[in-house]
DNA sequence: GGTACAAGTAACTATCTCGTACATAAATCG
DNA sequence: CGATTTATGTACGAGATAGTTACTTGTACC
């Protein structure tokens, strides 16, 4: 039933958006005085209210979660977030994918061929260790899709488009670096992603367990530097170990 | 009111076995051995409860657990549950302590004094990697609790007493490393705890959306030895790397 | 300026979920 | 054996919570 306001809940708002609205709310001449300014920015209402889930089911998990403070902590309201996303999953799926986008992104604009193997290598770690470190949200993200098996992202549209990034560039790090002799063979790219990940991941997803049982805070700004160093030395020195004996 | 239980017919057969009624039991002379195995077993009720919790938990995080599901899932009822941990935060927090007692019990009957740096370190770095891989329940509950950044674990009394053991043993081996100039100086004893639970963990933590991503099971029993390599080779090449250059 | 429609509001409901009052049965003890 | 303690079961309710609906308000386009 429902005569369900067709609203764009399926994917982006559809173009729509009336564009020309131009600047922020300021410029509406509207006649209207009133503090109101209510306008129709649909993208922005949009962005929003994904900016407040995406911190609430990072803090809360998904089922702790309450679409009515998700929705109490926007500037909008619950109606809006059924009217763009559907239901509490819609609304899950849809931050999660954002959150996939930023890291994907950055992967792709990386640019390591004018580098030596090693260099390269390094860059590829930094990078990695530098994204999760200013995107605490998608790793906790990440966990709580861990929790539950990964059953939303196995759906998701952009699910194909993940892996590639990722493998192509350190494949063909790796694979440099075994002609030239320097790294070892016994692994692939993915087990070099793997670690780098694993690392960087820990950090955040476990900081709170580590820091209550050994009050070390692994996102303390003081250490930071020591653990990226830590993060290359490591990756290199497994890569490039016992060349040619083992 | 209602049906008035008049003896124990009234409902289910199964789970009862409540003395010699229940239809199975009767045989049995009057309340001799063997036949009715569990009668008021506080114990083994706990302990079941305490496994289906920690399962559960596990699965579907704190706030998606329901005590109903757990309850149904156990021979018990929920009534148990409150009796014996006295609220749905109560009994996770029981399931998060005891999965720790596992790990801290593991850590502390390690002796590793008679093996020379190089070999006791690679056996801290497996004994946690056989640890993690046969214990992913633990590894889950970790992950959840850091959802909730480590509020239940903190107010824990056995919080104190957790974090010695793991530091202890690899600050030794540290120690008679370094003496022997063998390892590198610029790490600590939690560095490389950090180190061997990050692989660890990530294996077990994010083996879903790892798997989904790039479709590579971390916990394929025919690639557990390669992990199981890569991590002792990983941490040795490390420490022991550039030793006296840098 | 008028109208179609998007944006927003608020109250409502069906359902779920934790927790508990009440009841009972087995062990323990005097 | 009867009384007390310990353990177990049953039924239900108070409060949340996801999702809906009827309705209002403002905007954009003609």
């Amino acid at each position: 039933m429902s005569e369900q306001p067709s609203g764009p809940v399926g994917g982006r708002v559809g173009g729509r958006v009336s564009g020309q609205v131009g600047g922020q709310v300021g410029g509406q001449v509207g006649g209207q005085v009133g503090a109101v300014e209510r306008q129709r920015d649909a993208e922005r209402t949009r962005a929003e209210i994904l900016d407040i889930a995406t911190a609430e089911f990072a803090d809360q998990g998904y089922a702790g979660a309450r679409v009515d403070e998700i929705a109490a902590r926007t500037r909008t309201t619950k109606r809006m977030i059924y009217y763009y996303f559907g239901s509490k999953e819609g609304l899950y799926v849809a931050a999660l994918e954002r959150a996939y986008q930023g890291i994907r992104s950055l992967e792709q604009q990386l640019d390591v061929d004018h580098l030596d193997p090693a260099r390269a290598m390094r860059a590829v770690a930094e990078l990695t260790f530098d994204h999760h470190e200013s995107h605490p949200a998608f790793i906790r993200l990440v966990s709580i899709e861990n929790i539950h098996h990964a059953d939303h992202l196995r759906t998701s549209p952009m699910l194909p488009g993940l892996a590639a990034p990722a493998v192509d560039v350190l494949g063909g790090i790796l694979e440099r670096g075994r002609r030239a002799g320097l790294f070892r063979e016994d692994v692939d790219a993915l087990d070099v992603h793997m670690l780098i990940s694993a690392f960087c991941v820990f950090r955040t997803a476990n900081r709170h367990t580590f820091q209550a049982i050994f009050e070390r805070d692994l996102l303390d700004p003081a250490r930071r530097d020591h653990y990226r160093r830590m993060l290359g030395d490591l990756v290199l020195e497994y890569l490039t170990a016992h060349v040619g004996r083992a």
